[in-house]
DNA sequence: TCCAACTCGGATAACGATGTCAACCCGCGC
DNA sequence: GCGCGGGTTGACATCGTTATCCGAGTTGGA
C-alpha cells in the first residue's frame, strides 16, 4: 500500500481551475506600452534607469490595464519573504485567542504581513496537519499555540529553515522560542488569597491534564494548598475539558458534596464560566478565582475576582519575536514570561461558609 | 510627482531575504533519486505511469530529504486554486466576529482551504488596502465586512475574476453577494416589546451612521416608534461609535436628563456593554435591550434580553456561498437574509419608571 | 572625427513546479 | 531479425516575475 500523499490538508484539489485568465501580466502591460517586459518590471519596481516619457508611458498602460504583480510569483523568482505568517491558536471564539489574533494581526501589519489564522481544537493531529499546510504554503513564520506535547516533528522543519514560535505553551520535547504566562505563580496566589481568607474546601476546576498550562495553574493550586499546610484533596481537583458546560457539572458536583467546597479556582476563562453558571443554580454562595479576565466580570451580580495579564501583550511579544527571527536575530531559543496579577472584584473575598439564608 | 507604488500594503520589503536554501526542491530529490525532475513530480502527484521500483525510490528520497512541494510554484504552474481565501472583518476581538471568523474557518477547512484574517477597525481605506493586498496574493476568494459605503472599486476586480462575498452589510454602489442580518425587523421587534411594556421614552444607543447596519437598525427603531404612535425624538438618539466607552457615556447622558429614558435599545453587543456599564452607574433600573447576543446576559443580575441569530450562520452562509462561486456558481448576485429573534431574559421586560427605592 | 563612457532597453535564464511530447525499452508476432 | 505497440522516462517549454548581462543609442572629450 502506498502512501504518496505527502500532507493531509495541503491539496487545494477541490475547487477546480482559477480561471484568473483576464488578470494582466507584465507582458500585457509590455505589449500595450510598446515596451519589453522588463522595463515595466523597472518601472513597477521602482528600478532606475527608465526613460521619464517611458516610465509615464509605462504606468498609464499599468493604470489602463489595471495591472498588479502577482505576489507569489514575485516571492517565487526572489526568494522574498512573502509577508505572511500563521497562527494556529485552540479556539478562535476564546476571547483569549481573539486578543492574541487581533494582537499578532497588528504586529504583523506594522510589518507589512498578513496573518493565516486557523485553529486546531486543541487536536495535536490538527494541528500538525495544519503546521504543515501553512509551511508548504510556504509561510514566512508560524505562532503556534502547541496542542499535543511533542512536537519533534518540528524538529526538521526549524533546522530547514522554519520560523515558529510558540505561544501559551511551550514545544514538547523541543527547544524553540516560546511565550508563556507566568502559569504557577498565577493560580499560585489565587489559592493563596483564598487560603488566606480562611478557606480551607478549595476546589479546582481545569482543563484537560494533557494540557501543559492547565497543568502549571494545577501546581501552582497544589503549591499554595501547601504552603497554606492544607492536604491535597483529589475529591477537589477536577481537570476535564475546556468546555463550559462540563465545567459547570463539575463545579455542581463540588457544591453538592456533604462537605462542599467555600471556594473554587478556575483555571481558565471557559472554566470560570461554567463555574460560575453552577454557583449561581445552587444555593451555596461561594468564593470563586478564575484564571483569565473577561469583559463583564464587574457586571457579574459578585463582580468576579481573577487571575489578569495582559493577553495583547502575548500575542504581540510573540509576534515581535518571529519578526525578529525572521530578520535574522539568532539567539538561541527565548522563553518570555508575561507576568500575572490578581484582581480583586469581590467573588474571591467571599469568606467561608457565608451562606444565604 | 510619481507614484508607481501599487498597492499601500502590498511589499513585503522590509524581512530581508527569506534563506530557504535549505528546503529542498524537487530537483534535489531527482538528484538524490537518481531520477529526472518529472519523475518526482509524477510520484509526489500520484500520476501514473512509474514502475514501483522506481516509485519506491523517489519516495524514499523523498522522505530523506524531507521534501515537500512548493505550494505557490505548484499554483502558479497550473493556474488552479491555492487553497486560501481572505476574509476582512472590522474587529478581531468582537465575539461577533470572532463566531463569524471560527464558521468561515470551519467551511473552508472543509474545502481544503485556510483563512487569511484581517481587520479593517472600521476604516475604508485600510479595508481597501487589504482587500487589493489580499488580491495581489492572490487569494482564491475573499469575504469582506465593508467598511466605507463605496465599492464601486470592486467592480474591475471582479470583473477580473475576483470572487468576493459580503457579510453582515451589503457593498456600496454594487451588486454584488452579500450576507446580512434582518436588522430592520430585528430592531423593530425589540423596539415594539418595549413599547408594548409600557414604554414611551425609549433611547437609542449604536454605532457611527455610517455604519449601514447602524442605520438598518436604527429605521427599526423609528418605524416601531411611528408604529406604536410615537414620535421620533433625536435627544434620545446617539449614534456615535462602537467604543464601549462612548456607549456608556451616551447612555449616561440619556439617564441623567431632566424626563429620562426608561428604556435603551443598544444597537451591537459594544453598545450593549456600554448601556449595561452606565445603567448600573446610574440609580436608575431601566429596561435594556440589546442586539448581539453575548456569553454572559444570562448571569448579569438582570439577565439581559437580546435581539438574537445564529452568528454562526453568518459565517457559514457566506463561505458557502464564497465556495460556490469558486466551484462555477455563476447565478446572479444574491443577498441571504439571516432572520433574528428575541430573546427575553428579564432586562427587556423591567415596566417603565420601576425604580428602586 | 572617433572612441570611451554612460544611459536605456531588451534578450535570456531562472525561481519550483507541471504539461506536452518525443525517445526509449521491453516483449511480442511475423 | 525486424517492426511495432504499450508502458516508462525524460527533455523542454511554461506559469509571472526578477536578475544578469549585453547591445544599441547618446554624449562628451580628445
Amino acid at each position: 500500500m502506498k502512501e504518496p500523499r505527502l500532507s493531509g490538508v495541503s491539496d487545494a484539489a477541490d475547487l477546480g481551475p482559477a480561471r484568473r485568465a483576464s488578470r494582466p501580466t507584465m507582458r500585457d502591460v509590455a505589449e500595450h506600452a510598446g515596451v519589453s517586459l522588463k522595463t515595466v518590471s523597472r518601472v513597477v519596481n521602482m528600478e532606475p534607469g527608465v526613460r521619464p516619457t517611458v516610465q509615464r508611458r509605462v504606468e498609464e498602460s499599468v493604470a489602463a490595464l489595471r495591472f498588479r504583480r502577482n505576489v507569489v510569483a514575485r516571492s517565487l523568482r526572489t526568494g522574498h519573504h512573502l509577508g505572511s505568517i500563521g497562527l494556529i491558536v485552540a479556539d478562535l471564539m476564546n476571547p483569549f485567542y481573539s486578543a492574541i489574533a487581533k494582537a499578532v494581526e497588528g504586529v504583523a501589519g506594522r510589518h507589512n504581513a498578513v496573518v493565516i489564522i486557523a485553529s486546531s481544537g486543541e487536536d495535536a493531529l490538527r494541528e500538525r496537519e495544519l503546521v504543515t499546510n501553512l509551511l508548504d504554503r510556504p509561510v514566512d513564520g508560524m505562532i503556534v499555540v502547541p496542542a499535543g506535547n511533542d512536537h519533534r516533528y518540528l524538529e526538521p522543519e526549524r533546522r530547514m529553515g522554519a520560523r515558529i514560535v510558540f505561544l501559551d505553551r511551550a514545544a514538547g520535547m523541543i527547544e524553540a522560542d516560546a511565550v508563556v504566562l507566568d502559569n504557577v505563580n498565577g493560580a499560585r496566589r489565587a489559592v493563596n488569597h483564598l487560603i488566606k481568607r480562611g478557606h480551607r474546601r478549595i476546589g479546582f476546576v481545569g482543563d484537560s491534564a494533557a494540557i501543559h498550562t492547565a497543568q502549571e495553574r494545577l501546581e501552582g493550586y497544589r503549591g499554595a494548598l501547601e504552603a497554606g499546610g492544607l492536604s491535597y484533596d483529589s475529591e477537589l481537583v477536577r481537570q476535564g475539558s475546556s468546555v463550559v458546560e462540563l465545567a459547570e457539572s463539575a463545579a455542581g458536583d463540588m457544591l453538592a458534596m456533604n462537605d462542599p467546597v467555600t471556594a473554587i479556582f478556575a483555571a481558565n476563562n471557559r472554566n470560570c464560566v461554567g463555574v460560575l453558571r453552577a454557583v449561581r443554580a445552587s444555593q451555596h454562595q461561594i468564593a470563586v478565582i478564575g484564571f483569565d479576565d473577561f469583559e463583564l466580570a464587574d457586571l457579574l451580580p459578585t463582580p468576579v475576582t481573577v487571575v489578569s495579564y495582559d493577553a495583547g501583550e502575548v500575542g504581540r511579544s510573540a509576534a515581535e519575536l518571529l519578526f525578529a527571527r525572521l530578520a535574522g536575530d539568532s539567539r538561541p531559543p527565548q522563553r518570555i514570561v508575561i507576568p500575572t496579577r490578581l484582581i480583586q472584584r469581590g467573588s474571591g473575598e467571599v469568606p467561608p461558609w457565608d451562606r444565604p439564608n
